[in-house]
RNA sequence: GGCCCCAUCGUCUAGCGGUUAGGAUCCAUGGUUUUCAUCCAUGUUACCGGAGUUCGAGUCUCCGUGGGGUCACCA
């Protein structure tokens, strides 16, 4: 059965970076059957928050990705780790060390000074002395001293380090009492069973001492995959600065989360040449192995084209519904089907929409000028004066096509082509350029509003 | 600086010793269209450098170079 978890520490908000890890881990639980549990990390009591907490779990919620079981918070588990250092400590496998903050700053600025590598000297590891007095002593375990530690990664290969060249008999437990990252995520990751770890390759330089933790208890290592930062533009590791981070903000700007989501699913990690991946295709076909050595830079240009591509293909019941957290409720427009089906095929992110539509639905009360000297001319108002009395005397106009109709009407009498009605008529009913058809604008806004927003465009003079 | 990782179009990526180096996005052009967009078609653009292994190297090895990560009584 395949374990993984998704562990942050609620000191921000949940960003991109994070939220693809936890995709991936997701994705990887759910193709097995596995499990995906969560764990909060809240061990710093100085920086984490609340707040931060409840964001990561609200951005779950709105893309949809559960995890199994309980929430675990790191902060309700002290007795189990306070357990964990005193069996070390019993089994001689950690020590007590006196040595001072200060005491190690001035063997750090030495080490500095003669271009070593700063390193606890070990100065505590056998001694059997008598302790000095008015120090607590932090915990520290007892890391090979030679040899190599082998981290073998499903993502990067095996990754071979020296332990003379990385570790140190290093902390476990603060003077305080309360036990370091290093130490408690092994136990944590252990007694969860999770045996899938799928984390940042920011943590790669963590994870011998986490096996050095994993052996002392004799907990089986399990399986890492290592996966490449997101960087930004500048090629550096992303950060608050790049932008709306936080992954609501995503929600804010107009985003789906399935567009999200498929935007980062292929970021680092690919399966031939699909661009596409509905959520079921995501746990049917993720695989960590396919993840990419390198790290990718962030970009949202294909996410907005993934947007658009999503929106295009939303139903127009439930469009209408997520419109409405963007302040624009549709549900009594009678034409609401044919206005959504217009205007989705050309807006990159849900809250593009929402202008557009109340382009159509207002009246227009002022008029783009260069669009309209360009447009009217001598016999404009001849042409519109025509339509506007063909209309008039239409009893049903429902569909665009019906419009469409009187439109050709107009130009067959007339022997003109469809510009010269459709420019200044675009300029009367929307008031500039762009936009959906006009026989769906006139659908959508009905006969009566259709007249009256000619007669408004005839009237005036610039 | 020590240690570790990485290196294919601007960007996301395919490639797993023999390919005209593929797809997507972006950009440009053309077509469709009353406008804009969609859609379709076409096009420009890439194997960081140098040695080696091999009949043959984007692919394997080494060395450079460049980029990144990490070196806490943070997580």
């Amino acid at each position: 059965m395949v374990v993984t978890r998704f562990a942050p520490s609620p000191t921000g908000y949940l960003h991109i970076g994070g939220l693809r890890t936890a995709l991936f881990s997701y994705l990887w639980a759910r193709k097995n059957g596995g499990k995906f549990f969560l764990r909060i990390e809240d061990t710093d009591k100085a920086r984490n928050s609340e707040e931060a907490a409840q964001a990561i779990l609200d951005a779950f919620a709105w893309l949809g990705l559960e995890h199994d079981g309980e929430i675990e918070y790191q902060s309700k588990r002290d007795d189990i780790y306070a357990k964990y250092i005193k069996q070390l400590l019993d089994e001689g496998k950690a020590y007590k060390c006196y040595m001072s903050k200060e005491e190690l700053e001035t063997l750090r600025e030495t080490q500095m000074a003669n271009k070593q590598r700063a390193m606890y000297d070990g100065r505590y590891r056998d001694f059997t002395g008598t302790a000095p007095e008015g120090v607590s002593p932090v915990i520290r375990i007892k890391a090979p001293q030679s040899g190599e530690i082998v981290v073998r990664d499903g993502v990067k290969g095996d990754i071979v380090f020296k332990a003379e060249d990385i570790l140190d008999d290093f902390i476990i437990a603060r003077a305080d009492g309360s036990p370091t990252y290093n130490f408690v995520v092994a136990i944590d990751d252990a007694l969860m069973g999770i045996n899938q770890v799928i984390r940042g390759d920011d943590h790669l330089s963590n994870t011998p001492k986490q096996i050095v933790v994993y052996e002392a208890l004799g907990f089986e290592i399990p399986s890492f995959y290592h996966v490449p930062m997101i960087h930004n533009s500048e090629g550096k590791k992303l950060s608050k600065r790049d932008g709306a981070t936080d992954v609501m903000a995503y929600k804010e700007m107009g985003y789906t989360p399935e567009a999200l989501l498929n935007f980062l699913v292929r970021l680092g990690w690919s399966h031939g040449d699909q661009e596409i991946f509905s959520m079921d295709e995501m746990r049917e076909l993720f695989n960590p192995k396919d993840i990419n050595k390198s790290a990718s830079i962030y970009n949202t240009e294909k996410l907005d084209w993934l947007n658009g591509h999503y929106i295009k293909n939303t139903p127009n019941d439930k469009l209408a519904e997520l419109l409405e957290s963007y302040g624009l409720v549709l549900s009594s427009h009678d034409k609401k089907e044919i206005l959504l089906d217009a205007i989705k095929e050309r807006a990159k992110t849900l809250k593009d929409m929402v202008p557009m539509i109340q382009e159509i639905l207002e009246t227009p009360t002022s008029y783009d000028e260069k669009a309209y000297k360009k447009a009217y001319k001598d016999d404009t108002k001849t042409i519109l004066e025509n339509f506007r009395e063909k209309l008039t005397l239409k009893d049903e106009l429902h569909l665009p096509s019906d419009y469409h109709h009187v439109m050709e009407e107009v130009i067959n009498e007339m022997e003109i082509g469809f510009g010269k009605i459709g420019q200044p008529l675009r300029i009367a009913l929307l008031g500039k350029m762009g936009g959906p058809g006009l026989d769906v604008v006139m659908a959508v806004i009905g006969k009566d509003e259709t007249l009256k927003r000619i007669d408004n465009a005839t009237g005036i003079e610039l």
